[in-house]
DNA sequence: AGCTATTGATAATC
DNA sequence: TGATTATCAATAGCT
């Protein structure tokens, strides 16, 4: 650039109140300009929410806000309060002592949430043997995995179940020959009525609610 | 000034947002101070009042005013600078926005304890029925209510069983007779392990949190 | 308003 | 977080 006048230029700032009333608006407008700018650069960059407000020297409102001044003023008028000059310190202890409602409503929350989990949990893994259940009857169970006071009385309620269809047997007076182990499924469904067992289709989907 | 590293100094400004998130708080911090002195030079020099409310990128906030941010908020509210609705209802608003977040917090609340509720119910079903399959050994349901395909499925896991059984028998070489229904509970014992059922025995308390 | 010399602000770096 | 510095940006004083 062409030196083209040493005189122009930009002076020392001066950190008085300018007294010539132009040069006073001439000055106010380019710089109120300037920071409206910076502040504009200021959200864009980094994304956040300014509120500005300038009162003019001839006592015009000049306002700058992203998004908007009223929800900033919103926003900080019920968030925190109005931090004026002092302590800003003083302000986050008020600002913290007014959101420790909110801090415990969220502990209590978040208390609430991992039982919520938890019963869910619960739930889900009772489901699933539900499901378990209905999937395979309680016969294809490995054999391995049964006690002894199981087995005991899984003989003795075989030899039950022995009578038991004997008896069927003989009340219907069936073509049916006299051991179970040997009798044909046909002929076993012509002496006991078709009924699902219970004990592992429990209906209780609808209890709930 | 002597030069020390080429490599120094200003880039040219980015008009979009910052990504890295350090460097976001940097540039923050450095533009707002950076725009609160513009700011505090404008009111100097040239006499006029300003408010600047921020809200950083980490939710803090930060103003700047003078006289002072409440004074030129009045101003701003009660001069009619703003719709003049705003200002009317402006104490209502605040209120209505103050309490809001508590509000939307009690009821996801509620909605969340109406769930835990439920999942407890759901659960104590599951609960209650486990202690009745529990309580009962299928082998004690009532034959009669066996349907044909059940008592097929039996008699055929009835073989299998004394087959499994016979198998362990000759595996342990134990002194046991060969005959199921006609061994001792204690001699099973000794044959087939005593496995505990797991399924009903999880820990999920220490899952969450 | 436009221009330009200057000062001021600040991005990158340590 | 604070200091340093090379650059870039804002702007005072003119026109």
């Amino acid at each position: 650039m062409v030196k083209k006048n040493p005189s122009m230029g930009r002076k020392k700032t001066a950190s008085t109140k300018i007294q010539t009333k132009s040069h006073l608006q001439v000055t106010f407008s380019k710089r109120r300009s300037g920071v409206f700018k910076k502040a504009s650069e200021l959200c864009t960059l980094c994304g956040v929410e300014i509120a500005m407000i300038v009162f003019s020297p001839g006592n015009k409102v000049f306002s700058f806000g992203h998004p908007t001044v009223e929800s900033i003023l919103d926003r900080f008028l019920s968030s925190g309060n109005p931090p004026p000059e002092y302590s800003k310190r003083h302000d986050q202890l008020v600002e913290a002592h007014r959101n420790y409602n909110i801090h415990e409503l969220n502990l209590h929350l978040t208390g609430i949430l991992n039982q919520l989990e938890a019963e869910k949990k619960h739930g889900d893994s009772l489901d699933q043997m539900r499901r378990a259940n209905q999937r395979e009857y309680w016969w294809e169970a490995p054999v391995d995995e049964l006690g002894l006071h199981e087995l005991e009385q899984m003989r003795v309620s075989m030899e039950e179940l022995k009578k038991s269809v004997a008896k069927k047997q003989a009340n219907k007076t069936t073509e049916m020959n006299g051991g179970f182990l040997e009798s044909k499924p046909a002929e076993i469904s012509a002496a006991l009525p078709f009924i699902i067992p219970n004990g592992y289709n429990f209906g209780y989907g609808h209890l709930l609610y």
